[in-house]
DNA sequence: TTGTAAGCGTTATCAG
DNA sequence: CTGATAACGCTTACAA
């Protein structure tokens, strides 16, 4: 049977292995890297495979090989800055690697991350990266999410939020000590009454932000007041709305933590439209840095964390993981940085 | 011959097909909704897959048809936001059709574009959305860029930048227009003498803008002042020192067209350090908008596009160019939307 | 309407 | 050191 190329570009092995004269086999090992070939053969399939331009096909090898290099990564928001400076750290190591990643945005729906999930499954992914979607609170939803990581059967690092009921490699962020230590300067910087911002209370890291939060002002034998107690969702808008409201009424905390990149924006906003002045009218200190304020020279001051090297630390586990399969799982917490810049104290009294 | 599942959760179609007493062929039949198929067969085999929960190697299915659901995507800069938001842009548009999106960030650098269009090819992607990492003026450096597409041999959309020498579809922003547009909006708020800070002139869209500007600046019968000409390279540092140094000499134009949103933070940045304040001291129109200026209420004024759109507009032509494979190459030019917030303007003289 | 069998482009086992 | 040959999991004529 001769051997007849599909388009004019790709060829195969086997029209390598004829071309060089040798057999498949010979060509397949010296792509590899593997077995015992002559330094004759070599050459010779190494002349054709780089006259051919001859790039093997990663689908037959993953079939052969029942592995595929493929990364999966499950994102629940391609739009925040957070996730994509992740993004971008994991396709950095899988690029030293030699991993290829697969990306899926989520967009914080459940359905599109079941959906997501399955598509990566069928394309038999390596490994998986995933922050989930949400907590899914509903146990059919959940255990849905269980059966599905299950049935992957690949090694999974599970980033920045929590799966609840399962055991896996974590990378997070020190949540419950970001709360904490915002709270902290800002009453240390002479602020009595503090408020806050919460992210979405369902995801058990915008609930440990906020227990870091509450636990640093009663640690400073002080209250923290119902009424300055936003429950925001770690969106911009719902941010901008509770703290529209709240510098409506002119009734607002000394001091302000905000619970993450987005809520601080939303919170930005309205404090700008109600022309409340940052470290001067009110204090703040945010969880997340936020490049552009630094660019414009804001005095912001945050609690922030190395986003990128987050990404790269989950993949670097990642290919542990796929090196040796200890039953014992990792957790990688990833620690705060204290950043003050002025805005944590009010000039104005 | 015995089918021993390779793992005991990734199950076969020919384990299916033993299960639901009928062939391989039947069930691959009723997995593709090809050719005929009784209800009685077709409800034997779905009932199979729903409890044991079968899902189909694309892998296989790949190699089988030749043919694989990925669309690569080449960006060069994933912590730029407007590549993000494209990228946000094709993820949806894949995901309601029924792709998977590899993709690969350059950084900007010809080698690891190089390198990322080997890998796609290996992964024998089915369409190529590529955003160029530089406009190669190395002669070889180009043939080789042209070499790779050819050889892939697959549907190409090029985006937002341009590669010499070769016809593809491509998505590109009205450069000229946008800076056109920013110029004559500075000149029409009274601005007399207006300076630039150029994007990478190596790359066409930032000569465009340019020219664009030049034009506008010409056709209101006055001069563009060489030393108000800033050399950039979309860059934010870039910005940063060029501006920085205008301001330094303290002789800076009344109105500056910044070209893209990384030359306007690091203008931003510089401007602030100065004390110079914008729409007051100095009128600005950025291209490209920025999300967070809004947030802060900065009267920030520019020409902007609908990048997720940009994005969506890319995969839909790369998934017509699937249907129906015309010589015709296709150009879609995103037209410049005018934002005008006050920072054109100066309110002193 | 269904099943058989020959691929798809690799790898891997096992003789030689 | 090398080459047949049988997988890998699926699709697709073709025959029944």
């Amino acid at each position: 049977v001769e051997a007849v190329p599909q388009c004019e570009f790709m060829i195969t092995i086997r029209e390598v292995a004829k071309l060089a004269n040798v057999s498949t086999s010979t060509v397949s090992r010296v792509l590899n890297n593997s077995g015992y070939v002559s330094d004759f053969a070599r050459e010779k399939v190494e002349n054709v495979i780089r006259e051919q331009n001859y790039s093997p096909s990663a689908v037959a090898v993953n079939l052969s090989k029942r592995e595929t290099s493929i990364i999966g990564v499950v994102i629940p928001e391609l739009d925040n800055t957070f996730f994509t400076e992740v993004l971008s750290g994991v396709t950095e190591v899988c690029d030293q690697r030699g991993f290829s990643v697969m990306c899926c945005d989520t967009a914080n729906s459940v359905e599109k991350e079941d959906h997501a999930l399955y598509i990566l499954g069928q394309q038999r992914i390596r490994g998986l990266i995933i922050t989930p979607a949400q907590e899914r609170s509903n146990a059919e939803d959940l255990k849905r999410l269980h059966d599905s990581l299950e049935r992957l059967d690949i090694p999974i690092i599970v980033l920045d939020r929590h799966i609840d009921g399962i055991t896996l490699d974590l990378v997070c962020y020190e949540n419950y000590g970001s709360g904490y230590t915002a709270a902290s300067e800002l009453i240390k910087a002479g602020n009595k009454n503090i408020g806050v911002i919460t992210g979405d209370l369902q995801l058990r890291i915008a609930r440990d932000r906020f227990r870091g939060v509450q636990q640093a002002v009663l640690d400073a034998g002080l209250e923290l007041d119902e009424k300055y107690i936003l429950n925001g969702d770690f969106s911009v808008p719902t941010a901008y709305k509770l703290a529209k409201k709240m510098f409506e009424n002119n009734t607002y905390p000394e001091g302000i933590v905000t619970s993450n990149n987005r809520t601080t924006l939303g919170f930005l906003k309205a404090a700008n439209e109600y022309k409340i002045e940052i470290g001067k009218d009110i204090a703040i200190i945010g969880i997340d840095s936020i490049e552009v304020l630094d660019a414009l020279g804001l005095n912001f001051s945050c609690v922030s964390r190395d986003t990128r090297e987050m990404g790269r630390t989950s993949m670097r586990l990642l290919c542990d993981r796929f090196e040796s399969d200890s039953e014992q799982h990792k957790l990688h917490v990833v620690p705060c940085q204290l950043i003050l810049k002025g805005s944590e104290r009010r000039t104005l009294k």
